[in-house]
DNA sequence: GTCTATATCCAGATAGAC
DNA sequence: GTCTATCTGGATATAGAC
């Protein structure tokens, strides 16, 4: 039995991602991707309604796995610390294992080319972090603030080293930062 | 005597700092610009090499007033706590103030349409953001720690909430958060 | 479903009169 | 320095055979 080649919408939808982030979603053109992912025009409008309806699939597929990916962590961890922490972890993880997908998720301005569709942080993965830092008002393990002013203690450090680690301004691998970054972080909401 | 109109120069930066910021600079052409600042294309030609001269001219002539401002609160405060303190809030007041420029230095992203300049976040105020975190740790104000992830610590989160406030998902004029939100920025930085 | 060839449009940039 | 008119390339998207 041989293993299937990866199917043409996945092959475009990786080589988009990877296009898009390198050179910018206005700087690649449909004809970068055909050629890159080795299919036709044609193949990519049949396909996907248009440059467009790319942008929006790869946003939804990695929406859906990092909010599956959360999902685990509320499952395997039930403190808000915990899980707070697992999340910065993941997201330093991520980041090096996946850059393209952490650059796509945080830096690409999608209004600018999706208009119409809400802004990043209002996506599922990025409410799921508000929820677990107002969880952990609820039970005490934070000090009462505004819910949102609490998820931006908590994460504005991380995705901020995060985003450095992007531009190429940190030379060091963030796993390496975790916890001298997350017991900032702790710091800065408990009482 | 009479006062000077705004130089064609001044009226096309003007111009284009607002529609990059509403429309992103891909999707604002030099005519949407010469058309909405009252001059002709030749005009806007004649002033700057090509687009991307726009974009460059306004990023630097932010840059240098933003630098200005960080040196003046630098003269005016002497300890690192003061001044970190005061570079939020002016952030903050920018931020409401001037949105399409807190915009244009933040949430652009310039490697797009400026390949071979360097990254925002390697600018002269982000460099002296920095520098003043370091002071902090020289001075005993802050603990020690590496000094990239002190300056995200006590910038991190104000920027972020910089961000969800132009983004549109914090309602309320951000100095009312000043507080609350630079209190735990210095609580995560201190012993 | 996939391909090539092509239509259509519009942006950036220039020429050259005033 | 400013303007209008124009050139030109390249992008998105489609047509229609296979």
């Amino acid at each position: 039995m041989v293993a299937d080649l990866p199917s043409p919408r996945e092959q475009v939808l990786r080589t988009a991602l990877r296009l898009f982030t390198e050179q910018g979603y206005f700087n690649t053109s449909v004809h970068d991707i055909a050629r890159m992912a080795q299919v036709s025009i044609g193949s990519i409008y049949h396909h996907f309604k248009d440059k467009e309806g790319i942008a929006k699939a790869l946003f939804e597929q990695l929406v859906t796995r990092m909010g599956a990916a959360f999902d685990a962590i509320e499952d395997a961890h039930k403190t808000a610390h915990d899980r707070c922490h697992a999340v910065v972890e993941l997201l330093f993880r991520m980041t090096e294992a996946e850059p393209a997908v952490m650059a796509y998720m945080l830096h690409a301005q999608h209004q600018e080319f999706m208009p119409g569709e809400l802004p990043v942080c209002s996506s599922r993965p990025f409410t799921q972090m508000r929820a677990m830092a107002t969880a952990g008002m609820d039970t005490g393990e934070m000090r009462r603030m505004d819910p949102l002013v609490a998820a931006t203690c908590l994460f504005g450090g991380p995705i901020r080293m995060i985003s450095l680690r992007l531009d190429g301004i940190l030379k060091n691998p963030l796993p390496q930062y975790l916890d001298e970054v997350w017991s900032a972080s702790w710091r800065s909401v408990t009482a």
